[in-house]
DNA sequence: TTCGTTACCGAACGTGTTGTTCGATTGTTA
DNA sequence: TAACAATCGAACAACACGTTCGGTAACGAA
């Protein structure tokens, strides 16, 4: 890829991260975006259709680097395999603590519902290969579909919590918290 | 209040529902409103600040009938009152099912979050008075803040799944998925 | 019924945003 | 160097927002 296009594209990924953490994404204007990226407005449409297909993008980017769900057939690495599958839930919250990508800031209340949703289909897949955090409760009698979906919601809903209250909790504890809301 | 303002009010209610019947909010403009409620531009911001205070109104209007959160000191009356407040969340699905006041297409998942927003809201003022259903659960060691955030996360997200799946499970058999998954 | 008040209409207006177009310029690659 | 690709920036049409204003019709109290 040309040089100059990856510029682009980068200045562009990141002055919308930057108005992302001050602002709600709809109150995010083209002219906002091109402005701090300084980019032409062409080149803006150039390289993304609309606003949205670049939170899509974003949020793509962004996600993929947490939870790699590639179906790398040859080598099942992801970035939790040093420890196994068994902890990917602490390590999601250790690694958005840590403010990878800036991702906690993007996950603040006031962003849009967007991220949440994205990062909630991304949760759903990991929560398949997570089912046995159920076993032995109550809830291992309903459907699979319902349990995954239930995973999932119960982290975001946690993970929002310990945002939106200011992090005070350690990882071991927002950890302990989310297994037993489980 | 002047039967014209009512007429004009209820008009643009009305219409406004059934545009989200079908559209995002996002993508209803104020054109469309007046154009299916017939009345006039300026009448629509006569009653209306902006869409977004519709859709705030809309929602208390809506929430309130089923909420019924009022402090009416003298009568502590709710919808609920003929089973007492035991029952509250087998009622809930209940009036949701009923599509009383066409809720349910109007949380139906193409529709925005800012429903669920005020529907959480409502959720979670509700939830302070049902924490008993956590009794004898390892989440009540747990902040009450986060037992009552769990208990309208949880609520919602059931919901969100059972309409999602196309409302195939009973009233009772919801219920009490609602029940396991808390 | 009369009369003052109030709401409505509808057209027009200024502003802001979107997404596109085009010619000129600059960077890349072979 | 020459061909090519990306960018710039200005301009454009289309659309939506929220406001204004003069004219009209409905209301409600005397």
């Amino acid at each position: 890829m040309d040089r100059r296009q990856r510029k682009s594209r980068e200045a562009i990924f990141r002055a919308f991260e930057e108005l992302l953490k001050k602002r709600d994404f709809a109150h995010i204007t083209v002219g906002d975006i091109i402005e701090k990226a300084d980019v032409g407005r062409a080149t803006f449409y150039a390289h993304f259709e609309t606003k949205e297909f670049l939170l899509k993008e974003l949020c793509e980017e962004l996600f993929c680097h947490i939870f790699d769900m590639e179906d790398n057939e040859h080598s099942h690495r992801h970035i939790f395999d040093c420890d196994g599958e068994e902890n990917v839930f602490p390590h999601l919250f250790t690694h958005i603590k840590q403010n990878d990508n800036n991702l906690l800031s993007l996950l603040s209340s006031s962003n849009n519902e967007i991220f949440f949703g994205y990062f909630k289909d991304n949760l759903r897949k990991l929560s398949k290969s997570q089912l046995h955090l159920l076993e032995g409760k109550e809830i291992e009698k309903l459907p699979e579909d319902f349990r995954i979906n239930h995973i999932a919601s119960v982290f975001v809903e946690v993970l929002r919590w310990w945002i939106d209250t200011g992090l005070k909790e350690s990882i071991e504890e927002i950890t302990e918290y989310f297994y037993i809301a489980l």
